[in-house]
DNA sequence: TTCCATGCAAAGCGTTTGCACACAC
DNA sequence: GTGTGTGCAAACGCTTTGCATGGAA
């Protein structure tokens, strides 16, 4: 693994982190400043489908990357935007009673007001 | 309401009906030939803001717009890309008991085999 | 005449890709 | 030397936008 790929994998393995992956370049970009950002694409979506980190398409903006590989879901605050994983482990059997089809996957993002918004102290 | 949204709101108003923007361009324009892609999704856009329709947004590919506003989510088919609405009324409150923040909203969609494509009988 | 919807084209955003170079082994 | 990762820039798909025209009231 060469060094610029390493970086790019200790930038997305910030624990809880999810990031776009212009964030990455950014961040990546401090120790290697001609790093370009196809080279960032190009590795994000090969770690991708190594499964060494998750890819979280969303539309109408960017895509996150993640190193939370585990089974899970996402909430997304309404006001500030921040991302924070949801485990609902119930919710694939809950699922699985209401089709009558095989479920190949699911994919539910919750959108909601922060406990640091809602408290008035978010730094996002 | 000018004729040409008259087209393209008939368009969408297709039941069980989830057309991306450029489907409808292209069914509009059998009527209306010089009619532009712009055209479209200015009223389609228009159209969902004044909740005539709703959109719903994609990650990886176009937009769909449908006449069906009423809550509900939806099912894709892995295997012929066919979507199709999804009605879980308890979904709301299940989720409601599994968060600890007030949900705005939220976004369910399931991928499975659909029961043509399992039959091998699809037309999609 | 006034106004707003339209056609057209360009630009926008996030992402991918072709190509030649450069580095590591 | 051989090969694979890289920088760079162009292109991509979908969507939005600026602007001048045209049609309806």
């Amino acid at each position: 693994m060469t060094k610029v790929q390493k970086a790019i994998l200790a930038a997305v393995q910030h624990p809880e982190g999810h990031l776009t992956a212009d964030e990455v370049y950014m961040l990546v970009k401090k120790q290697f400043p001609k790093v370009a950002l196809g080279t960032i694409y190009r590795n994000l979506n090969y770690f991708a489908d190594a499964q060494l980190i998750r890819r979280v398409a969303r539309a109408g903006g960017p895509d996150y990357f993640e190193s939370n590989t585990s089974a899970h879901d996402h909430v997304i605050c309404s006001k500030c935007g921040n991302m924070m994983d949801l485990y609902i482990p119930e919710l694939k059997d809950f699922l699985k009673n209401k089709m009558q089809c095989e479920i190949v996957s699911f994919d539910l993002t919750v959108s909601c007001v922060c406990n640091n918004c809602a408290e008035g102290k978010c730094e996002h």
